[in-house]
RNA sequence: AGGCGCGUAGCUCAGCGGGAGAGCGCUUCCCUGACGCGGAAGAAGUCGGCGGUUCGAAACCGCCCGCGCCUACCA
């Protein structure tokens, strides 16, 4: 920006380099001051609102982030444009565990743990570290130039959501969707709390299993059971086999004696067990197994804890006690060797389920849980997605949604850490009743005592999170916003929590609202890094979003991530891409840079003013592309197919707008014909102010700084009406005439390259046209014709002598012959034809086998037969062409 | 074990029933008055394999090979 650039013309003119980073700084801080990304309520107007997926306080932008919040932001500006009242509801989520976990790593680094400073000062800690770097995504959203409604940010633990979350829980318990109970969950040692199923991710391992012999009680032969995790045999109350497995039909007897234990145990008989695993024996332990749990259920097993909340085993455990579960297994398996009791043990490849947040290996345990019963909520939620009242693009996730959702479990969501939302449920200490209530109660319902204790788990992060969508809007309490917004328009967001996530919107939004939260759902895919790995921390192949704006700019990240987005596929993303659309970006720049040498003293035209048939081929031919590009970016973002209206834009900017109409438009623009040159003006502007709308939703920034130096009064983009089809602009006979026009053009450049003659060489051409109405089109542009190929003299006949000497060029039955100053090279022309005849043969022929299949006459519809007549016509002419070409040039070379 | 997805130009990917496409890279030429973050002209693909449906298949169906991912209570 310092220096001057010489080659800069007088004007109020745009740098030579578009110079993003004070240019986002500028316009973000117009826009938040201005408001205008404030949501309207106007009557009348139809609304279009979106609920952020709320990343994590503890979060920082990556990738994944940059990706779902692009196109949110690119749907929001969208709709905004086109005089929606738009709300796009922005916020964080306090994602217990995770945010927890930071926190508590900070008091290690202090040598101090939670327990020591206790729930209350640990709890005022985190909230401290949330108020001081919890805003850090914020930051980076407003960076990537996302237009949320700022003054509605919302966190899941502020006051209103903790009342709504207050609101459902006590509901749901009063409709007995809410219970607690004794069952088997998801333990993890490390961050010591339950999970939910979801919450623990299973991975293939390569484990051991072992094969042990459980006596017979008097003596005489044994069993034998498998297992993968010995150490739990020290917690087995029974063996099971199959009823129906003969087998064990006339066993001596229904018990054995447990090794190391030496407790007698009794065989029980559960259809349960599959009698091709192993010896189809099966040991029994309730309480670390959820199989084993239900076993014990149906045949009255007592339940031994053999391990406790760290991973140690207990002392139930006998001379185990006080060991870690790893070093007690090893013990175990040494033991049962030296008793001889240890049959086999074999290379066994299974499932290991780890902690989703530590990756800490999950201990299935017993314990007290609270239980959301979710069928009833699941079947509301398959309804409303078969109705099609909730539409999930692309529509194959439908099929897994359903999958799950049929076979969903209770939801186990109670959860023994300090950080969230602590169940509203009170025990009182007279009488032991349970009270649940929404507001902290101060007597026992039952005895009036005021012993009341409060319950200390919290609950599953993603319990306040299914609220998302009304709880933002102000629920329990009946709001304008809900009125207006809810249902919201789309959830964008990605594929791996259509579980976590999605599917719980949908059941608490159609339980207390009585509707669905969203109409569509956009489910996009994970970024991977260029060789498919999902990125990720541990790997160091996170590509970070704020180096890659602070390199290439927030717009050609942007337009990057919308170009990506193609419907079910994963995302390889490479600098390279992103460098490639910051051309673009810069492309863009330099269009109005020289747009702007022209339009100063100009306006654009009155559509309504315009008639297109008076104009020159090229005002008629941008007109009608421009118009298609309008029709097509619309229907690609109407339809979420992001990809494809960013490369409608692509190329119609970079290879229609800027290639050919600029190169073309410059003959008016520079002629001395005045009234041309208004007109070039006047259709330049017009259509350059059309593009620049067109792009907003993807690249605001540059659009915005645009917008504010193209000439006349203007206010912000973001507020200007998205462009609209504009029937009167469609034009394929235009169409078709530039075609014919660039195919010459190509034709002579083709020839002035192939044969080497300078750029600036004196050139002459002749082309023959054998049809009228092509030869007058091409007539009527041959001044452009001669400056867009550098052409000094042009004849066009429809028929006559092909020059001598001349290079050639067939274009359909076109043909294009320049004059060589030296010795045409015949070898090379020969070639360069033999290579084009053999394609046109090979093509020919292939058109008329299928014109000479009766089958195909017949059953072809008749557009496409009159296709192929068509093409067959013209490749023989052109064929015809080349012959005589060749014919010409053996002759010339004998 | 089921389910989903993917194998198209050197690389990254669109296309998903009627003439093989894009970006990057590559070759040659061009300091043409917006842009070298540029322009022009090119080279480059038995569209993973085999069968089937169809007048016609890269696209639809089946099987196979290779690669991802998700769900799952065979220890």
């Amino acid at each position: 920006m310092e220096n001057k650039s010489e080659t800069q013309a007088p004007g109020p003119l745009l740098a030579k380099a578009y110079e993003f980073s004070a240019v986002e700084k500028k316009w973000y801080a117009y826009w938040e001051e201005q408001k205008k990304f404030a949501a309207t309520m106007d009557d009348g107007k139809a609304s279009f609102s979106i609920v952020i997926p709320p990343p994590n306080v503890t979060g920082v932008l990556h990738v994944g982030h940059a990706l779902n919040n692009t196109l949110q932001d690119v749907m929001v500006r969208f709709r905004r444009m086109q005089g929606y009242n738009t709300l796009w509801l922005p916020g964080t989520d306090h994602a217990g565990i995770a945010t927890q976990n930071v926190v508590e790593r900070q008091l290690a680094a202090e040598n101090v743990s939670r327990h020591d400073i206790g729930r209350k000062k640990f709890i005022d800690r985190v909230w401290q570290w949330k108020e001081e770097s919890g805003g850090q995504i914020i930051n980076q959203l407003k960076r990537l130039g996302c237009s949320c409604d700022w003054d509605r940010e919302r966190f899941t633990m502020d006051e209103g959501l903790s009342r709504a979350v207050r609101e459902v829980f006590t509901r749901l318990y009063g409709e007995g969707l809410i219970y607690r109970g004794d069952y088997i969950i998801n333990w993890c040692p490390r961050c010591h709390t339950a999970l939910a199923d979801l919450e623990v991710e299973h991975e293939a391992t390569d484990g051991k299993l072992y094969n042990i012999r459980y006596p017979f009680t008097s003596g005489g032969g044994y069993l034998v059971v498998a297992t993968t995790r010995p150490e739990t045999m020290l917690g087995d109350t029974a063996v099971a086999v199959h009823p129906a497995d003969e087998r064990y039909n006339s066993l001596p007897e229904k018990a054995v004696v447990l090794p190391l234990m030496n407790r007698t145990i009794p065989i029980v008989f559960d259809t349960h067990v599959e009698k091709e695993f192993g010896t189809g024996a099966l040991k029994v332990t309730p309480a670390h197994d959820l199989n084993d749990f239900e076993i014990a259920r149906r045949h009255n097993l007592p339940s031994l804890k053999v391990m406790d909340d760290s991973g140690i085993m207990n002392e139930e455990a006998g001379s185990y006690a006080g060991m870690d579960r790893y070093v007690c297994r090893r013990k175990v398996v040494e033991d049962l060797e030296k008793q001889g009791l240890l049959e086999k043990i074999e290379d066994y490849q299974h499932g290991v389920g780890h902690c989703y947040r530590c990756r800490t290996v999950v201990e299935p345990s017993l314990s007290k849980q609270w239980f959301v019963s979710v069928k009833p909520l699941a079947e509301k939620a398959i309804a409303a997605v078969k109705a099609g009242q909730t539409k999930i693009h692309p529509k194959t996730w439908e099929n897994t949604f359903f999958d799950w959702m049929y076979n969903i479990r209770d939801w186990c969501i109670s959860r023994q850490i300090w950080w969230g939302h602590q169940i509203p449920a009170w025990t009182c200490e007279d009488c032991g009743e349970l009270i649940v209530s929404n507001n902290d109660p101060v007597e026992c319902t039952k005895c009036k005592g005021s012993k009341l204790v409060q319950e200390t788990d919290v609950l599953d992060t993603w319990f306040s999170s299914a609220l998302w969508p009304f709880s933002t809007l102000g629920w329990p309490d009946d709001t304008k916003e809900l009125a207006f917004f809810y249902p919201t328009s789309v959830l964008i967001t990605s594929f791996d929590i259509l579980f976590f996530w999605v599917a719980r919107m949908m059941m608490m939004g159609l339980h207390f609202m009585q509707e669905i939260p969203f109409r569509d759902v956009y489910l996009h895919a994970l970024v991977r890094d260029a060789d498919g790995q999902k990125m990720s921390k541990s790997k160091g192949n996170v590509m970070d979003p704020l180096l890659v704006m602070d390199k290439y700019g927030t717009d050609a990240l942007r337009f990057t991530m919308t170009a990506f987005a193609a419907q079910g596929r994963d995302i390889r993303l490479s600098e390279d891409r992103i460098e490639g659309y910051r051309h673009f970006i810069n492309k863009i720049w330099n269009a109005v840079r020289f747009s702007l040498l022209h339009i100063q003293d100009s306006q654009p035209c009155v559509v309504a003013d315009l008639e297109p048939a008076s104009l020159a081929l090229e005002h008629q031919w941008i007109l009608s592309r421009t118009n298609k590009t309008v029709l097509e970016v619309q229907r690609a973002l109407n339809e979420y197919r992001f990809n494809d209206a960013a490369h409608a834009l692509y190329q119609f900017v970079w290879h229609e707008f800027c290639d050919w109409y600029l190169e073309w438009v410059k003959g008016d623009l520079y002629g001395d014909n005045q009234e041309v040159k208004e007109t070039g003006r006047g259709i330049l502007f017009t259509v350059l102010e059309i593009i620049i709308k067109l792009l907003h939703p993807i690249t605001p920034f540059v659009t915005e700084e645009i917008w504010s130096a193209l000439p006349g009064d203007r206010s912000s983009i973001m507020t200007e009406p998205y462009p609209q089809e504009i029937a009167a602009w469609d034009n394929p006979a235009a169409e078709d005439a530039a075609d014919l026009f660039m195919g010459v053009v190509t034709g002579l450049r083709n020839i002035r390259s192939e044969t080497g003659i300078h750029p600036s060489a004196h050139v002459r051409a002749t082309i023959i046209c054998p049809q009228k109405g092509k030869s007058e089109i091409l007539e009527e542009n041959s001044k452009a014709i001669l400056a867009l190929t550098r052409v000094e003299e042009l004849q066009i006949l429809t028929e006559g002598r092909r020059p001598k000497g001349a290079a050639s060029y067939i274009f359909n039955e076109i043909e294009i012959f320049v004059p060589l100053a030296g010795l045409v090279d015949v070898a090379q022309e020969l070639a360069k034809l033999e290579k084009e005849q053999a394609k046109v043969a090979t093509q020919l022929k292939k058109v008329e086998s299928k014109l000479g299949n009766s089958k195909f006459l017949a059953k072809a519809p008749a557009e496409v037969v009159a296709g192929e007549r068509q093409k067959q016509e013209s490749l023989s002419a052109k064929l015809a062409k080349i012959n005589e070409s060749m014919e010409r040039l053996q002759h010339l070379k004998e």
